[in-house]
DNA sequence: GTGAAAGCGCTAACAC
DNA sequence: GTGTTAGCGCTTTCAC
């Protein structure tokens, strides 16, 4: 069965394919008479006609794709709704997706970025799959929008968590809860993670809000990983009475999960003995935990749609400075006071 | 800056575009002489030339793009791996994919069906975020390829994960390890999961092989996540000794977290007094858990790259049935010998 | 060994 | 109101 075209319908409608055209595309909808409108469009369905956007994006110069390079879309479970964010917005717009996958290899990075300038996709998003400073690579367009990472350059419409912010209101949740002993379980310097002296900061900027002198002794840092989040933990409630936390926020959900670990194995209950906030709300752990983990989540659908929105033009974008999303708190089960003893 | 064109390529060169095009393409190779070739090549060099492919897609009637149509990226972190085998597979063979996410929106997929089908891509890809038997959406194209997920009406390009074999292996890791009495914590049915009764056959299968008479008692049904997990392996470890099971084999590493869970509650030591096999290879839960669990890994990434290949015709699939992917055993360290007391 | 020319299926000036 | 026509940028016969 080959394809019908234009001029199938056409033929059928008794008419042209310009006419054909401008019916189709609600172009000529005031200079078609509608007997004719109404010809072409039950042509059209008759033939089964289902234009060709190949052909038209070859005349019109636009192809309604837009081109999504992503650094490693496998092995993070946010990937997903970054991707959904920005799938949403296309799909409301009439765009569609072409996502490629370049798995950090600057080689590969070069081959996407020339295949989708070759496709003539409208727009480029450059998405990093988790928040970082980046290189842009050469041959990005100008226009294109960096979607979870900042461009160490600087000049580019980009994305990014407020990490800062989201330090603050896990911290509130704390101070708010009435803890005055608040440790901070941090990753490592030796990751990089730039989320990791934004949320810091966010947590000295509450303390000292709130009036709380900062305890170096509880700033600890281990691997953002369980294990890690385990033993900063018991080094942590292995201080002296007194100098100990009563409650500890966790850079990620991961190391809360190790928290949980080195407080049961004490025989400390969450939140009963220990408060714990994390953050990343990601679903397999901190909804999962026993209790569930109070956490703040990473806003990545809504980065996504911010890419894609202003991929398409439909948002500006400051090109000096990221745009900072905001990060929700999830309110779960592992705030609560502090233990009396420590109450004061 | 205007996009350069074939003919300016020519025009430099001091040749026609059919030479430049036959160059380009390697197809003249015999046919133009060096020289000529290698004039090309540097005028094409020196101006920058970018092939565009919507041209030469309306031309060639091929576009070097496969659509992926799922049905829910966002919300399983398995997503990443698949797409990852197929994107993999593609760009190996200078493929795009087009990404279309229909949140199991039927208008949706009708939609993305045709908006792929105008864009003429190569191949079709349909793929379910888990494993599940679904009713093909008309308008799919014949060749699609479903993707972790079996047609209902069979006759088309499918792979899923061998989930029996899969079961197999589970409960062979913990025969082997000396076990006799191994629980199944399986997904309740409410869920239609699929998987559940394969898993469930393999199970019973090894039991038979071992010449263990199955237990009823030992097939435990709840809600497929950490909770339902933690409330089955409790009624399970309340049996009366000697009925009690010295390992379960759950059918997910969520339901494995609830297991351990209960296990510590009752202060049991994993996998000393109680050993533990999950399912799905989760990142986050498996490798995480304390001690690393055991478990059987979904072969996303290697289905990911089934399906590309057969769309893109590079290797041939049985209509008649789904083609089953290994799923491989991960060891890690949630299984060891019954502990002495129920040795035998 | 190289070029001329037709045409992929569509849109948009410009005629009438 | 509707049709004619000229391309969009490329590939590919066919001529020379």
């Amino acid at each position: 069965m080959a394809r019908v075209r234009m001029s199938d319908v056409a033929a059928r409608a008794g008419v042209s394919t310009a006419t054909v055209s401008m019916v189709l595309n609600g172009v000529g909808s005031t200079r078609v008479s509608p007997q004719t409108q109404q010809r072409v469009r039950e042509a059209a369905e008759a033939v089964g006609y289902k234009p060709n956007s190949v052909a038209r994006s070859l005349r019109t110069q636009q192809t309604r794709m837009v081109g999504l390079i992503s650094d490693t879309i496998a092995s993070t479970p946010f990937a997903g709704r970054m991707l959904a964010g920005a799938n949403d917005v296309a799909r409301e717009h009439g765009h569609l997706v072409i996502l490629v996958d370049t798995e950090q290899d600057p080689d590969a990075e070069r081959q996407a970025l020339n295949a989708l300038s070759g496709q003539q996709v409208d727009a480029m998003i450059y998405a990093s799959m988790w928040h970082r400073v980046v290189e842009v690579p050469d041959g990005l367009p100008e226009d294109a929008v960096l979607l979870d990472c900042a461009p160490a350059a600087g000049g580019r419409a980009a994305v990014v968590p407020d990490e800062q912010a989201g330090g603050m209101a896990a911290v509130r949740e704390l101070v708010t809860a009435g803890h005055r002993r608040i440790a901070f379980l941090d990753a490592e310097e030796r990751f990089e993670l730039v989320a990791s002296p934004l949320r810091h900061e966010g947590y000295l900027q509450v303390l000292a809000e709130a009036g709380i002198e900062p305890d170096p002794a509880l700033h600890a840092r281990a691997e953002p990983v369980a294990g890690g989040g385990r033993e900063a933990a018991q080094r942590l409630l292995d201080l002296p009475a007194g100098r100990a936390p009563t409650a500890m926020f966790c850079f990620n959900d991961r190391m809360a999960m190790g928290a949980y670990a080195a407080a049961h194995r004490r025989g400390l209950s969450v939140p009963g003995d220990l408060s714990v906030v994390g953050y990343d709300d990601q679903q397999l752990v901190a909804a999962e935990l026993d209790p569930p983990l109070t956490t703040i989540a990473l806003p990545h659908y809504e980065m996504g749609r911010w890419a894609m929105e202003v991929a398409l033009g439909l948002r500006q974008a400051d090109r000096a400075t990221p745009y900072l999303m905001p990060c929700p708190v999830i309110r779960r089960a592992s705030v609560g006071p502090p233990p009396a003893a420590f109450g004061d």
